[in-house]
DNA sequence: TTGAAACGTTCCATTAATGGGAACACTGTA
DNA sequence: TACAGTGTTCCCATTAATGGAACGTTTCAA
C-alpha cells in the first residue's frame, strides 16, 4: 500500500528470477514484468552490487548468494528452528523418512526446517517454501489447535483435537502420506502456545509399512523434547525494551 | 556505481537488520544508517509486504523468511552443493568434524555449504558468510591453484603445490585447525576446474587426534568423488542459449 | 557475405517518487 | 504531571528514478 515503489520493482525482479528455476536473461525479465530494459539494468546492477544477484557465465541472471547468508540468519532467529534441530535429524534418521517443522509466520504455513530421509522418493517443499494451508497435515493442525487456518469439518475438528495429531493421504500430493503432530510450548500458566508443526512425509506404501501408531509416537515424542528444549533452554520472554506492540 | 539509490537504501537496511544479530527498532536503524525515519518507514513496508522483514511481538523490526527461501535456492542453483552434499555429510559423520565446502564468488570465498560434527567446539563460520581469503586454508588453496586469493611465499606454493592440500593452525581462529583441500572438475580437455575446497576444522587437540595425513587421505577421497558426481550428475555444459558472455 | 533481429548497455529530458520536517497518538520514565 | 522516547502519517519542494531512443555486439537466416 505505501511504499517505496523503486523496492517493490527490484524485489519483483528478485522473486522473478528466483520463481524462474533457471537463469534468466536482461530481456526476459522486462517482458514478464513489463519493466523496460533499461529500469531492470538499473535494479539489477544494485542488487549485484551487494551479491542479491548474480550471473551465469552466458550474462543471465540468477539469485545470488547474499541471500543465503541472509536466509539462514533469518532461520537462525526462530528459537523454534534451533530447538527441534537434533529431534529433527533422529527422526529422520530413525524413520528412514523426511520430517519437516512448519511454523505459521505472515498468516501463511511455511518451511522452517527439514531434514530428509533415506528414501528413494522424498517429498518436494524445501526450506522457506510456504506450502498450502486448506490441505495438508500441518494446515488442519493450526486450523484446530491454533489460531490461524482456515475451518474444517466438525467431526474432523473432533478427531484432530482428540487425538492430538493429523494425517493427509493423497491429499495434498498424490501418493504421498503425511503425519504432523503439534509442538506446545508451555508459557508457565495457562495452556501452552503453538510454535510449529513436526511433520512426517513419506511415500503411502512404506508409511503404511511403519505403521501411523508407530510414527505417531514417535513424533510426539519428538514434539514434547522441543517444548522442552525451548523452555529450557533460555527462550526468555524479555519484556524490558521499550516500545509498543505492532498494530 | 551506476544503481538506483532507493534500492541500495533498502539492502542497506536488509544487511543492518542481519548483522545487528537482534531486532532493531524503527529509530535505531535510522540513526544507525543516517536515514531519516519516514524513509526507513516506508522501506521497511515494502520489504515487509514481501516478508523480506518481519517484526517482533514488540513491533521490532528482524530479517523475513523470504529470505530464507531465496537463499536455499540460491543454494540449490549451484552443482557443486548438491554433488558435495552427501560427501560433507559422510565425513562430518566419519570423522566426528565440522566439514565445510568453500567456493570463490564475486571474488570473495563464501561458504556454500557445511556440515556440523559432533564435537562440542564447533567452527564458527555459517553457511553463506564470506571467510577472509588471506588467512585461511581454503584461501591458500585458491591462490595457489585458483585464479583469484593473493600472492603466497614461493616456499609455501611450493609446499602446497606439491601436497595437494593446505593447513592452516591458530592463524585465523586461536586453538582452531584447518585442512584443505581442492575439488576438481575434469573439464574433457586440459586440466581440470577448481570449482570449490572441502576443508575439515577441529579443535587443534583434537586435530592432532585425528592426525593430519587420516583427515587429508578422507578429504583427498571425498574431493574426488565430489569431482566425480558433478561429471557424471549430468552438469550439462549448455552452449545452446543465446546470449554472450559478460565483460 | 550481408541483413535483420536479438542481446545488453548507456544517455538524458521528463516526471514521479523521495527526503525530512512537523504533527500525531501512545508508552514508560523521572 | 511533564518529559523523552517510541512508531506512524501528512505534506511539498527537491531530488532522483524513469523509460524511450540510440549504440555497439553477437547470432542467426537469407
Amino acid at each position: 500500500m505505501a511504499g517505496a515503489a523503486t523496492v517493490e520493482k527490484a524485489l519483483d525482479v528478485l522473486f522473478h528470477l528466483h520463481d524462474a528455476g533457471e537463469a534468466v536473461g536482461l530481456s526476459d525479465i522486462g517482458r514478464a514484468l513489463n519493466l523496460p530494459k533499461s529500469s531492470c539494468h538499473r535494479l539489477l546492477s544494485s542488487l549485484m552490487d551487494r551479491e542479491m544477484v548474480d550471473r551465469d557465465e552466458w550474462g543471465r541472471y540468477r539469485p545470488g548468494l547474499a541471500l543465503l547468508s541472509l536466509g539462514i540468519g533469518a532461520q537462525r532467529r526462530e528459537p523454534v528452528v534451533s530447538a527441534a534441530r537434533p529431534i529433527l535429524e533422529r527422526e529422520a534418521e530413525g524413520l528412514g523418512e523426511t520430517v519437516f517443522l512448519i511454523g505459521l509466520r505472515h498468516r501463511r504455513l511455511r518451511v522452517l526446517d527439514k531434514v530428509e530421509g533415506s528414501g528413494f522418493l522424498r517429498a518436494a517443499p524445501r526450506i522457506g517454501d510456504v506450502v498450502p494451508a486448506d490441505i495438508t497435515a500441518a494446515g488442519k493442525l493450526y486450523s484446530v489447535f491454533g489460531e490461524g487456518g482456515d475451518e474444517l469439518s466438525p467431526a474432523e475438528t473432533r478427531e484432530i483435537a482428540g487425538r492430538g495429531a493429523a494425517v493427509n493421504r493423497d491429499a495434498w500430493i498424490n501418493g504421498l502420506s503425511v503425519l504432523a503432530v503439534p509442538v506446545w510450548q508451555e508459557s508457565g500458566q495457562g495452556p501452552g502456545d503453538l510454535v510449529a508443526v513436526l511433520a512426517v512425509a513419506a511415500a503411502s506404501p512404506r508409511f503404511d509399512r511403519l505403521g501411523e501408531n508407530e510414527i505417531e509416537t514417535r513424533l510426539l515424542a519428538g514434539a514434547a523434547s522441543i517444548g522442552e528444549r525451548m523452555s529450557a533452554g533460555g527462550v526468555s520472554r524479555r519484556h524490558d525494551r521499550i516500545g509498543r506492540k505492532p498494530r
